[in-house]
DNA sequence: ACTATAAGTGTGCAATTGCACACATTTGGT
DNA sequence: ACCAAATGTGTGCAATTGCACACTTATAGT
């Protein structure tokens, strides 16, 4: 540990550089140590957090949770809103805010982007700024709905986002659901599906939303994929949650269905593959299934809420 | 004031210059702005505290002459910063880190803080912990100046401060200063400007600091409430300090003069009734006005510098 | 006492930064 | 429509900083 003459010293150079704005050469004649003496006591200040820079966004963050989250899960980084509770749309677009900002500063330098549609991704996109530009490949990684509710027009939002940030938009040319598993895997070999998985299996990033799956709000049930009473046996049976339309369990592994294998789009190995795999969830009625998304291993980045986050690292080992 | 956008590109060239550790050069690229651009907005990003560099002072005390100032002032708490004198700035800065961790104290079980704005308060506010968070009623207590000084910007202080605490804001609008005592009283019985000071009358927390008259330094010139040849007379005449712009003399009996008549905020007489009002005031020179400040009986807690204490301390009864 | 390893210190140089100046653009007033 | 002032933007250079390397001084183990 750091003892109080140290911490004297530390302070006091770090406030003759900091607050008085004084150089280096100058801290040093004042005080008649050498120049770089100075520079590895500021170091060290910043570093043992004497000084601490602090920067105020207008979206408040609890970066103590997010400090927890990255080194339970081993995530790359964790988003937490902070800031008491807000009711659930609100919420949901603040998260959005939050994530649509990360997701803004890694689009500088990437060149593609997959997402795959829910609630959470369609807030996300909205809160890209509108001035927002980056030359980018948006890729469609999961198939369409033939009926179109707003949040999961998967191609037309697809088109949106790419026309958005000024890029290019690879459309995945074909049902979200096929009528079984055989019939998906002959979808999935045809050369239009097969090109766009496979650009999706290379993205540089992937935005995804976890769904719990209780039937009251699963998107499983406001897209028609699946029925409440299919829900709750599964809940029953020890699903924890979803990814990209796949249904995994608590401790992150698929879950063995048949709607799993009936679901054209990236799966949850491909998403673990990828080098930035980002899920943007709120509520703490998730938190089950953000602990499973969790323990896939899938994901780089989580983008939460605090009280979901707490509830999230509540969770036992 | 500095809007959304421009708040939030502050914020993330900060965050990239300051957490990630990129160059300037680096920033522009990744933004496409050019370095220059990125030096500006950082410059500015500090200079409007969108980025604010703390500085953690290992706050050493003085039990004693603390110990003294409680018996001989009847306070209920007194902060006395030990260690050697610096200069004013500096010195002002860990009073204000002192007196801000006092008051976090208090926050926990408070439900609302008024505050009277001065340097010493302004310093105050910015050494609360950024991620302190209190449920509290923030309301201004003295009248707002047309010209924005930073330190005295009332109604945008107290809605920072609410925003820090995770509170809400009450504000006083009316201007600080009437024409004349008539005007002021006519002011003070409009119904938004009442209704704020009926709270101010009941708050649980005031937070004040002290000024001396010293026309070289006064807020009173800084603010243009008046000129330094009234303040020099004020003096002579027997005035000693101010506490929330109203003039007190040596016993901390009220000044009489039109002035004070004229400043529209919570009086001396309302401060003494509140059940917690903290005086933040260093540095020497303010000794005679926390003496005046002191006897006038409206302090519970004062929070001033060894130096200051020990000659505050000497005063004849 | 000797040596190995660690911890601290200063030199020199390349990279980074701050800023003066000159030039462009917007704003506001007549 | 015109000009003046204010504001914003980029170039070039000097000052400042970060850091690799070489060197000195403690610390500890045989």
């Amino acid at each position: 540990m750091i003892d109080s003459a140290q911490h004297e010293l530390l302070a006091k150079v770090a406030s003759m550089y900091y607050e008085r704005e004084m150089t280096q050469n100058e801290i040093a004649a004042a005080l008649d140590l050498s120049r770089v003496k100075i520079y590895r006591l500021l170091k060290e200040a910043r570093e043992t957090q004497v000084v601490r820079i602090l920067i105020d966004w207008h979206i408040k963050r609890a970066p103590m949770l997010e400090a927890q989250l990255i080194a339970r899960f081993g995530l790359d980084e964790a988003l937490v809103l902070g800031g008491g509770a807000t009711d659930g749309a609100l919420l949901l677009r603040q998260i959005a805010q939050l994530g649509a900002r990360y997701l803004e500063s890694l689009l500088a330098d990437a060149s593609s982007l997959s997402i795959c549609f829910g609630s959470s991704t369609y807030e996300v996109i909205n809160a890209i700024r509108p001035d927002f530009q980056a030359n980018i490949k948006v890729l469609q990684a999961t198939g369409s709905l033939s009926h179109a509710l707003k949040e999961f027009d998967s191609s037309a939002l697809t088109r949106q986002l790419a026309q958005k940030l000024g890029g290019e938009a690879l459309y995945l040319s074909c049902p979200l659901l096929a009528d079984d598993a055989e019939a998906a895997a002959i979808i999935r070999e045809q050369a239009v599906v097969a090109r766009t998985l496979e650009q999706v299996r290379r993205a540089d990033i992937a935005l995804v939303g976890i769904g719990d799956l209780d039937p009251a709000s699963s998107g499983f049930l406001r897209a028609g994929v699946a029925d409440s009473e299919q829900l709750r046996a599964y809940r029953e049976a020890g699903a924890a949650g979803d990814m990209a339309w796949q249904i995994f369990d608590g401790d992150g592994q698929l879950f063995p269905c048949a709607l799993n294998r009936r679901i054209i789009g990236v799966t949850l190995d491909e998403l673990s593959a990828l080098p930035q795999t980002i899920a943007v969830a709120a509520g703490v009625n998730k938190a089950t299934a953000i602990v499973g998304a969790l323990r896939s291993g899938a994901l780089n980045v989580l983008c939460t809420d605090e009280e979901t986050a707490k509830i999230v690292l509540k969770d036992r080992l």
